[in-house]
DNA sequence: CACTATTTATAAGT
DNA sequence: TACTTATAAATAGTG
């Protein structure tokens, strides 16, 4: 909005592109408040200007916390949208099964596929688990790990470094003892800690193991998937 | 913008508050892209939708890139920001002390308070700097913090390179050294694990942590003199 | 989700 | 940096 339409690419000009920024971060941080407000929901925004210089929105503390909800959220997610698929997936096909007429109408490749789309959850389920259970104390099976599973736990040892990481951030606390913000609020927070929220792996929408060849990719800490741009 | 001017606070419709929420979020993330592409810069945002749902900008890599800026750069300005406060007000003493009859004007109490205060920054910038430390991977205070938790992170990770064991990744990496299989994805995370952030106990500990008491405010990042709410 | 009357944001210019 | 103004954009309420 303004005298002219801007093309949204950068800015090439120094002097535009500060005034700009210093423009729009104000406007952007007032619909961040405003949403937050509006809609009574977390929202974490933070931002460094073209000088480096950190803006944020809310708090410091507020943003931390935002932070370690995301950190903890997806995976914890993910394995519930797994698990719902798959019991959606047994479900249609137990109604299938038990229908013959629909059956037939089908056609029995619609329901091979289905079997075969309900056995890939079940392994993608499975692994979902192996991995939580990999840090929560279970090290049983280690002895059995084949280099898949090797390179699984490499990611893993990778995320849990990151989460040190992220465990600095929450030493700010110190700082304000009286808030006593804490990474485990209680037994449910610390299990998924000891999981693996962050788990490189995990939200591979593929099925399985990945296979050898693509396992010299970056390892993405994150699920993209959750977002769909504009 | 709209057919009637919306009061900021929360919508108590539920229905109202999701419709607004799920036109907001695009426009909010859209400014977000906007301002980041139009002056090159790091933004992150991330929110919970009224159920909870995560939306975030930009993908799950960048933004914990960007969370590790926000984590490493803001203290390093507060201390910057904590020095000039200092200096100013050792500027502003030495002012006084300089000028009898100002000083006299002032009254010694408003030296002493000015005193009192240059004090407290001081100590304050001395915690703040020990906490920098602490980011930059001088961990040895890490274990007065969150030290059970670190301390169980160990405890997996050793068992885990333990029962793996490194022999296995080195047999593995001969027979495919194309993949290269390595525990750590690079210099950097070789040199966090090496540098015992996961490992308080093999710190000569008790490097004594400075005490906080007396901390009072959250130092806000962003400066509340640059956005003015509406 | 599409439509529009309105409100808001903001690009240039001062 | 702050103010002004013409114009582009966002969006509240509605079907």
């Amino acid at each position: 909005m303004g005298r002219v339409k801007l093309e949204i690419k950068r800015i090439e000009n120094s002097v535009s592109r500060h005034a700009t920024f210093a423009k729009r971060k104000i406007g952007l941080v007032k619909k961040a408040q405003e949403l937050a407000t509006l809609c009574d929901i977390d929202i974490a925004l933070i931002m460094f200007s073209p000088v480096d210089h950190l803006i944020h929105y809310p708090s410091d503390l507020k943003i931390q916390e935002i932070i370690m909800r995301y950190a903890n959220v997806p995976l914890a997610e993910r394995i519930k949208r797994k698990k719902e698929n798959l019991e959606q997936l047994n479900r249609g096909i137990r109604k299938l099964k038990g229908d013959n007429e629909i059956a037939r109408g089908m056609g029995f490749e619609d329901i091979e596929v289905l079997q075969k789309e309900l056995a890939r959850l079940q392994q993608e389920n499975q692994i979902l688990q192996n991995h939580l259970r990999l840090f929560q104390g279970d090290c049983a099976s280690l002895d059995s790990l084949n280099y898949e599973e090797l390179h699984q736990m490499e990611l893993h040892i990778q995320t849990v470094m990151e989460k040190a990481s992220l465990l600095k951030i929450l030493d700010y606390n110190k700082l304000h003892p009286d808030m006593n913000l804490s990474l485990f609020r209680d037994e449910q927070h610390q299990a998924l800690f000891m999981g693996d929220h962050l788990n490189p792996m995990s939200h591979e929408p593929q099925v399985g193991f990945p296979e050898v060849q693509n396992l010299q990719q970056e390892p993405h800490l994150f699920d993209s998937s959750d977002y769909t741009p504009t």
